[in-house]
DNA sequence: CGGGGTGTTGATTTCTCTCAATTGACGTGG
DNA sequence: CCACGTCAATTGAGAGAAATCAACACCCCG
């Protein structure tokens, strides 16, 4: 069900030089929420995720069990992180939003233990091992990828809090608060609103519901004027409330108001 | 209901020295399963961890928001990671036992977005930022720690997976299974049967279930022969069986067979 | 001896799943 | 231009897994 992409066969159609993106790189962006990046670094990492490949939706770009080679990064459309289970299900363990690093398995030379898959249609920049050696030689850059590993590991445990103790509803919000938040971070939101790509059956992966439950939690929500959901696009009706009521607190995130003292 | 740790008004008390352990140290061992450990790694690892504090059971050693200093090693004991809920309910998110490093939040000097408690009598080294920097420019020290960085993400993301996506009595298999390997990786485990101090009650907080619940299903795995339970000693009766049953597959533990190939 | 924490068992309730059918949007080809 | 297929979202009905409530047995410890 999930098309295979022939990543050796055709690596040529695909890739294209994206060149200097002009601070329009999210993966700048995103680091620079936490550590100050100077102009050398930006063109630094600019040069580095200068090769570019466009990726249909719902394309493998990773199995599990694989020796990976290279860091990949999203630029533009969401992918995610996923695990099958036993039945053949899938639960995805993980969003990747423009500016994530897909994986940091490269620099400790392991298999990976999770698959990579888009979710929409992506742009995805690929790092050569020894590139992203090299740019963690600066120690902004440095500081900044350290931040953003621990992100993703809170991350990852919000979520399985949010999964393991939250009912539909609250869960459904807690994602839509986090979602709003880490795209905001790379300047994908409009206000409290943003684009949600993602289809029921995705999120219900997602959240470890079923797609019709997941409808049907949708409805509720919007029915109790919390979120406004039309092609698409989300709108959320009042933040602090949304939040309030799927129990979300933003510190997992580290972003913001936090200030760092040393190296 | 969790008792606070009076660590400021008086630290002495319950610090010791333990002096060398003489290849006791479950860190060492833990660590010594990827890389290869010099004698001079293993002195100075030795050193670090000398501090220890013998801290009782259900103690919370770190609240969630702060600032924390320092690296806590488990020597001996169980502890966790856990978020509380909004309805003040708790849920355990991971699973510290001899040989684990609890926080690696100190190399960014952040604060910590989830808590630290034992669950068990615990004896806790404790290791300064400092010193665990200097520990850090050993190179197979620092590949051990990014292994052991590895994974404990890949753990996280395993624990996700089984209980967004298994029913209570295969979800108990997996966390059985994952614990005899941890366990057998710093020599704590005998044959297939280990010790397992923890309570229904705290099982229950880690696997989403009511303590009802799993009472219930630890009768049923017992009467299908799977495992046996008596005076907290577990004895599983065939691994390749519950391990088959609970969907368990261990690669995600990055333990022995995989072998590296750089720097 | 009594009490608190722990584990067990039974009865009932609740949330979510599964199965099934229907609608609407979209793109393709006759 | 319309018929058709596909895919996403919706709605209804029934089933099932686990939670909750409650009572009770057990054991260790003061």
């Amino acid at each position: 069900m999930l098309k295979e992409l022939e990543e050796t066969r055709a690596p040529v159609p695909r890739v294209a030089l994206a060149g200097r993106m002009a601070g329009n790189n999210p993966f700048i962006t995103k680091l620079a929420n936490f550590a100050p990046l100077s102009g050398e670094d930006r063109l630094l990492i600019d040069d580095a995720s200068a090769l570019q490949r466009t990726i249909p939706a719902r394309t493998d770009l990773m199995p599990e069990g694989k020796l990976s080679s290279c860091f990949h990064l999203v630029i533009s459309g969401f992918a995610c992180r996923y695990k099958l289970l036993e039945h053949g299900r899938r639960h995805i363990v993980g969003y990747l939003v423009p500016g994530d690093c897909c994986d940091l398995h490269p620099v400790t030379m392991r298999t990976m233990d999770y698959s990579l898959a888009t979710l929409t249609d992506c742009q995805i920049a690929e790092i050569s091992a020894d590139c992203m050696l090299s740019l963690a030689q600066r120690p902004a850059i440095a500081d900044a990828l350290r931040w953003s590993a621990l992100v993703s590991e809170a991350i990852l445990r919000e979520w399985l809090v949010n999964i393991a103790g939250r009912p539909a509803d609250q869960r459904v919000a807690h994602l839509l608060c986090e979602l709003l938040l880490r795209l905001r971070a790379v300047g994908m939101d409009y206000g409290e609103s943003f684009y949600l790509p993602l289809t029921q059956q995705q999120l219900a992966e997602t959240l470890a519901l079923s797609s019709v439950h997941v409808s049907r939690t949708f409805t509720r929500l919007r029915e109790s004027g919390l979120i406004n959901l039309r092609n698409k696009q989300l709108i959320i009706r009042d933040f602090e409330e949304l939040a309030a009521f799927g129990g979300f607190n933003p510190n997992y995130l580290h972003l913001g108001s936090e200030r760092r003292h040393s190296s």
